[in-house]
DNA sequence: ATTCGTAATGTTAACGCTAACATTAATCTG
DNA sequence: CAGATTAATGTTAGCGTTAACATTACGAAT
């Protein structure tokens, strides 16, 4: 509205050189604190750029530098709480290095996910931080992207061994040690709650919960294991067919993949007239911020979120600033956070 | 490390062009699905772009369009239940319409606000969806980004009247509202834990907390009244604070600014020894996901967050694309719901 | 065939910036 | 003070793309 120029009422080099009869790069040599520039002149070029209310064009400057100092961030689901979390420290540390970060929410939806890091790799973000919804059936998209050069870090849900860091957590000794708990307290019939294999934590907690009934020498009874998705829904849904069991092959107890899902099971449980822990212990993963408020608050393991975003953030701007930075892949620890759910006192 | 140019291993149109022995204009033309391209010739073109891989580079397209098709989206608190929601209502609505989303969190800080705003400025955004973590005191910053003709969109916290568009809920209307509700179930002494009034959620809602008591001829006890943050602890300190008064000089019954400073004053009160609603009777804002698990459940004001986010965006971008598009005010439904913390039944 | 009209393709310049080289002005040196 | 340094500034070209204009090709109409 007050703008002859195309670049939407911004302020260019070119303008603060001619308002001073300077060179565009005497101009640019100010602003970027180059040597070789008089002192006085660098602040008369600052005085007036500031004046103008000049703003670098970091578009114009990625494309000489191709550096765009953002990087792309893909989330299965933004709304569960442990993903805010790693979202946050992820935010701490791009910020903190000048890096701006591109959000995208794919709902669990690999297609939409693809789609994600197509516009992200168009709009050449310097690196990409995945947790991906499918990391067990085929790799080839992202070997593709790895082999392209792109910076890419995995984060919580990661594909292994295809030449990208990951950060994550112990998932499979976790989920062994949360069934052991279960396991230690007596109970002997335990179910599970899966979320879809195809997924590094669905696999990896999956197997910790069977490493633990063998090393105990109890039996996998495959009624009672049921895979469904990651939500509450999907959770009250599990549940609700494992109580269409007659009752005497019903399992005693409960893991769930995470908590969202306990916790829908545990409105399955409630509705169908029956209490935690008395009818059924139950376990969850991920100490969702509501895990500790249900009526029989949830056993569940702690997940370090923060700590995984800081930390994800971290390896993959050294791997984009550094590219002899090696590939590493990294567990931060859980913790156990025994609460009520599985019958403990 | 298979790429000999800068451009970090992408292809580029004049290597697509080279590669078939035409101009990169007709190679331009056949991948943007432009006229006048011979049918064969966009064929082989297209094979050709897709065999080396050709991925446009937005960020050449948009120094030239000056249009980046990325928003910014400041946020001052991933981590309430509430913002999460509203990301992902902007999310969708912007990737369906080709939008990529920044995303900052500034933890309530209005410095780091600005910085991030300068940060998203000189990326060049189309446009910024705002909720502020000061919307009171100094509209300075605002009235010159709005002046500079950035796309600017408030959302939930808003400044007035300096033109920008808001997306909000009617914040006066809800308190007083759910403060009445507290009125009619008996309660005369009541007490108000305040956020920053700085921020236009919490002076309205204070707002609306004191025409309910004019409107009932009730006293507003200033000693009953706290200001401090927006989050558990600060919820935590306030009641704190109130506890310490002579038990005949406090309060019977609380309003929260939001949820979790209603969270964090229970938690104070539980560990005081007292009972909600016996001691104390106590409403929240925002119906956070932990409200109806409280030991005992919040009453609270359920705010369309899902709904705020996709509307936000949805007016973000029609303003961009239309700068003819109305500057309008929008305050969504919100809805009282009634738990067992402000003592019904 | 010649001319014309349109479809297909090509060329140039520009978006805002900076690296690399070129020039000019200021400062030394003996 | 001439000649040599060095500091300060300027010029050119290019990052990848597209708008605008220029050219060429080709089938249709006479």
């Amino acid at each position: 509205m007050k703008n002859k120029k195309g670049n939407n009422g911004n302020v260019t080099l070119k303008e603060v050189a001619d308002a001073l009869g300077v060179s565009t790069m005497t101009v640019s040599r100010a602003i970027n604190n180059k040597p070789n520039v008089d002192e006085k002149t660098r602040e008369r070029i600052l005085k007036t750029a500031n004046e103008m209310g000049y703003t670098p064009n970091l578009v114009a400057k990625s494309l000489v530098s191709s550096k765009t100092y953002s990087i792309g961030v893909v989330i299965p689901e933004i709304s569960h709480s442990f993903f805010p979390e790693v979202v946050k420290g992820i935010e701490e540390i791009a910020n903190k290095e000048h890096y701006q970060i591109f959000l995208t929410n794919t709902s669990e939806d690999f297609e939409k996910e693809k789609k994600s890091i197509e516009a992200l790799r168009a709009k050449r973000v310097d690196g990409i931080l995945v947790s991906s919804s499918q990391t067990e059936e085929d790799f080839s998209y992202y070997e593709k992207i790895i082999d392209s050069g792109l910076p890419l870090v995995f984060f919580d849900r990661c594909i292994g061994n295809i030449g990208a860091s990951c950060i994550g957590v112990n998932d499979f000794a976790a989920s062994q040690q949360i069934t052991e708990h279960l396991i230690n307290r007596g109970y002997k019939k335990i179910g599970y709650l899966s979320g879809p294999k195809k997924v590094s934590i669905g696999k990896e907690r999956f197997d910790g919960f069977v490493a633990a009934l063998n090393k105990h020498g109890l039996d996998l009874n495959e009624k009672w294991v049921t895979e469904n998705g990651y939500n509450e829904k999907d959770g009250y849904h599990a549940m609700s067919t494992l109580l269409k069991l007659p009752e005497n092959e019903r399992p005693r107890a409960i893991v769930a993949v995470n908590d969202p899902v306990a916790i829908g099971a545990m409105e399955a449980i409630r509705e169908a007239g029956m209490k935690v822990p008395d009818d059924f212990a139950i376990v969850g993963f991920s100490d969702d911020i509501r895990a500790e408020l249900m009526p029989s608050p949830l056993t569940t393991v702690h997940q370090p979120a923060y700590e995984v975003g800081k930390k994800a953030a971290s390896k993959l701007i050294k791997t984009i600033e550094d590219n002899t930075e090696p590939i590493e892949s990294v567990q931060l620890i859980t913790k156990l956070i025994i609460r009520k759910s599985c019958g403990s006192s």
